[in-house]
DNA sequence: ATAAAAAAATACCTGTTAGTATGTTTATGT
DNA sequence: ACATAAACATACTAACAGGTATTTTTTTAT
C-alpha cells in the first residue's frame, strides 16, 4: 500500500512537471531529461512509470489539460442560474482573470492543438475529446437559455458554441504576441457586443 | 549577374522548402538537414546563404507567411465596393475555399504563433507585425463601412476587427483536430449571424 | 587565360535526444 | 527472515541536432 502511494505520488509529480514544461516551452522542446531534472528523479524512474514520451504526452492531455478546461470553462457552464448571464460571466471573467503567466503562455490546449494537433492521431483524438466536451456543454446551456427565454430562439446553438470557442482560443494565441492587454480589452469589447446580439 | 540569379534562386528554393516543412511538421521538428534534403543541395549551401535556423525562420515568416496573409486576407479587404460585402466575402469565402491540405495543417501563422510566439522576441515581433497589418486593414474597412452606411455606426472597429481575426484563427486550429468539415460549417453559420448583426 | 570571389560540397564536432540494459535499493507477502 | 517484485539509479547507445572548418566547383572581372 505504501508502495502504491509512492508510485502514485511519483507519477503525479512527473505529470505535473511535464505539464508545466510543455506549457512554458512546448511539447517538442521539452525533453524527458528536463522533466526528470525538475522532479529530482532519474530517467530510470520515468521509464519505469511511462513507456514513452508519447505516453506522458497523452497522460498530460487527459489528466492536466482536460482538467484545466473542464474546471475553468465547462463545469462553470453547468451551474444554476440565468443561462445568458452564465455565458457572459464564464467567458468574460475567465479572460479577465488570467494571470500574467497564463496570458504570456496562452492556452495549454490551444498550444498543443497547433503544435501537435495534426501530427499523430492519438493526440488529435485526445484534444478533440476536450473540444467536444466543451462544445457540448455550451450547446446545452444555450438550448437551456432559449428554453428559459434568456437567449434568442432563432440562434443556432451549435453555431454560437463553436464561434465562441474559436474566438476564445484565437485570442489566447494572439495575446502571446503582445506585452500588454490592449488586444484583450478590444476583444472583450467585441465579445460583449456579440453576446448582446444573442440575448433575448 | 548569372551568379546573382543563381543565388536568388537558391535562396528562394530554400525558403520555399523550409516554409512547406515548417507548415507540415512544425518549426522545431524541422531540421536544416531535412530542408536541404528537399532542395537536393548541401548543408554548406544553406550556411552560405543563411546564418542560422533562427535566420531562416524569420525569413520564412516575413517572406512566405506574411505574403500568404497579405494576399489571402489583407489585400482583398482593400478592393473597391460595399465594405460589408467585402468582409463577408473575404472571411466566408476564404474559409470555404481552403484545400484539404490547408484545412488539415491549419493556418501557418497561427501554428507559429502558438508554437514559437512566446519563445523569442524576434519571432514575436515578426508575427505581431502581420497581425497588426491585418487588424489595421480590417479596422479601416469597417470605418469605411460605417461612413458609407453599410456597417452600423455604433460598433467599435477595433473590437470587431480583433474579434473576427481571433475567431478565424481559432477555428483554423480547431479544424486540425477533425477529419471532416462539420465544425467549419457550424462556424460559418455562427460567423454569418455575427456579421448580420453589424450590418446596417 | 587567370586571379579573385561567390556558390556549393564534404567532413566533421559537440551537444542533445529518446530509449535501453543492467544494476541497486526499498517495500511486500509469506 | 527471506524471496520476490516494484521503485529507482547509473551508464550507456545510436540517431540526430545545429553549427563550423575546409575544400572543391563555378562564376566573374580583368
Amino acid at each position: 500500500m505504501q508502495q502504491e502511494l509512492k508510485s502514485d505520488f511519483t507519477k503525479q509529480l512527473i505529470i505535473d512537471k511535464a505539464f508545466s514544461l510543455f506549457y512554458e516551452n512546448g511539447f517538442k522542446s521539452t525533453s524527458i531529461d528536463a522533466i526528470m531534472r525538475e522532479t529530482s528523479l532519474s530517467k530510470g524512474a520515468f521509464y519505469h512509470h511511462y513507456k514513452s514520451k508519447k505516453d506522458i504526452g497523452l497522460e498530460v492531455i487527459s489528466l492536466k489539460v482536460e482538467k484545466r478546461v473542464v474546471e475553468g470553462m465547462i463545469l462553470p457552464l453547468m451551474k444554476k442560474g440565468n443561462a445568458y448571464d452564465i455565458i457572459v460571466k464564464v467567458f468574460i471573467n475567465r479572460l479577465k482573470e488570467f494571470s500574467f503567466y497564463d496570458k504570456q503562455h496562452g492556452c495549454p490546449m490551444n498550444n498543443l492543438i497547433n503544435e501537435i494537433g495534426n501530427t499523430e492521431a492519438v493526440y488529435q483524438k485526445a484534444l478533440r475529446n476536450i473540444i467536444e466536451q466543451w462544445k457540448y456543454a455550451l450547446e446545452q446551456l444555450i438550448e437551456r437559455g432559449k428554453y428559459e427565454n434568456s437567449i434568442k430562439k432563432e440562434v443556432s446553438s451549435k453555431a454560437v458554441a463553436i464561434y465562441l470557442i474559436s474566438a476564445f482560443e484565437g485570442i489566447r494565441g494572439i495575446r502571446k504576441l503582445y506585452d500588454n492587454d490592449v488586444v484583450i480589452e478590444d476583444f472583450l469589447s467585441g465579445l460583449s457586443s456579440y453576446l448582446e446580439q444573442i440575448r433575448v
